[in-house]
DNA sequence: CTAACCCCTAAAGTATACTTCAGGGTCAAG
DNA sequence: CTTGACCCTGAAGTATACTTTAGGGGTTAG
């Protein structure tokens, strides 16, 4: 049984992060010693490192937690797991669509300005206070959050 | 002289966005009329407008508030706006290069998952938990946010 | 016994770009 | 004179993934 310093030493993490992935549901504590110390299973460490490699390869916890649900649930099958990915590779996609049509357009304007003049002939200043319509391939480049 | 719910018409945002951008520094009101309310020059559309145009390319509003502070100044190079511009563009392909990555390898996981089967032997719930050391070319997946 | 280091909780702060809320004036039409 | 549309302020809420702060107890070596 480890605490939650060892726990956070071998998982790579920092207390404060346990203590938060806790509150989060996305790990349990295996118990308490009598000062009320957290005791942790060596799982733990497995579950934290879960965890870091979802999130390297770009799940969020919200993803993560389901896929630990997933995981825990011996119904469940692998399609799902694949399911979770494929859905979060669409994802990237679109926002890697949206990133390099932000960079092509962006790359042009940097092309057309001169290597000197003043701002007040800026091709790029230009661009931006004027519409942009030319561009115009139907979807905007701002992610979906809630517009005005 | 227009009032804010005018100007917000007009500029494509909601009134509350108005005087956000205001309090942010990133508009600033012509006057206020007996009452209080605020009366805008019609530059403040233009304005809004190249703030909104500036946020589709990906420029957040910390930026564009730089961009504001160049095109007001009579001494600043077009040079100076193209740099901004540059930058922008390395910071999106080194998210894309990101994405890419994690893209890449979550499809790999994908490819290798069975169509059936029970998560228990799920190859990327496997990846996940074990190291994914085989990828290493260097740098994490994880945005640059401060880590544990 | 005390310093150093570990652990605990609850709450607030960080960054971004807004939105929503609470509470309250102003204005034009009918 | 009331109704509805508009305006005002200041503060808090949203989402994500943590970190930091404030305040306090436990444990171990010297």
């Amino acid at each position: 049984m480890l605490n939650i310093g060892e726990v956070a030493r071998r998982g790579g993490v920092s207390v404060e992060t346990l203590r938060y992935y806790e509150r989060e549901g996305l790990v349990e504590v295996a118990g308490r010693n009598a000062n009320g110390y957290r005791r942790y299973g060596d799982d733990a460490v497995r579950q934290i490192r879960f965890i870091k490699h979802a999130q390297e390869v770009g799940f969020t916890l919200k993803d993560i937690k389901e896929l630990l649900s997933l995981k825990a649930d011996p119904g469940a099958s692998c399609c799902d797991v694949r399911g979770r990915a494929e859905e979060k590779i669409r994802e990237m996609e679109a926002k890697i669509a949206v990133l390099e049509r932000m960079r092509s357009i962006l790359a042009d304007w940097a092309a057309a300005c001169p290597d000197t003049g003043p701002v007040s002939r800026c091709p790029i200043l230009d661009a931006l206070e004027n519409e942009m319509d030319e561009r115009r391939g139907g979807m905007s480049c701002l992610p979906p959050g809630r517009g005005a």
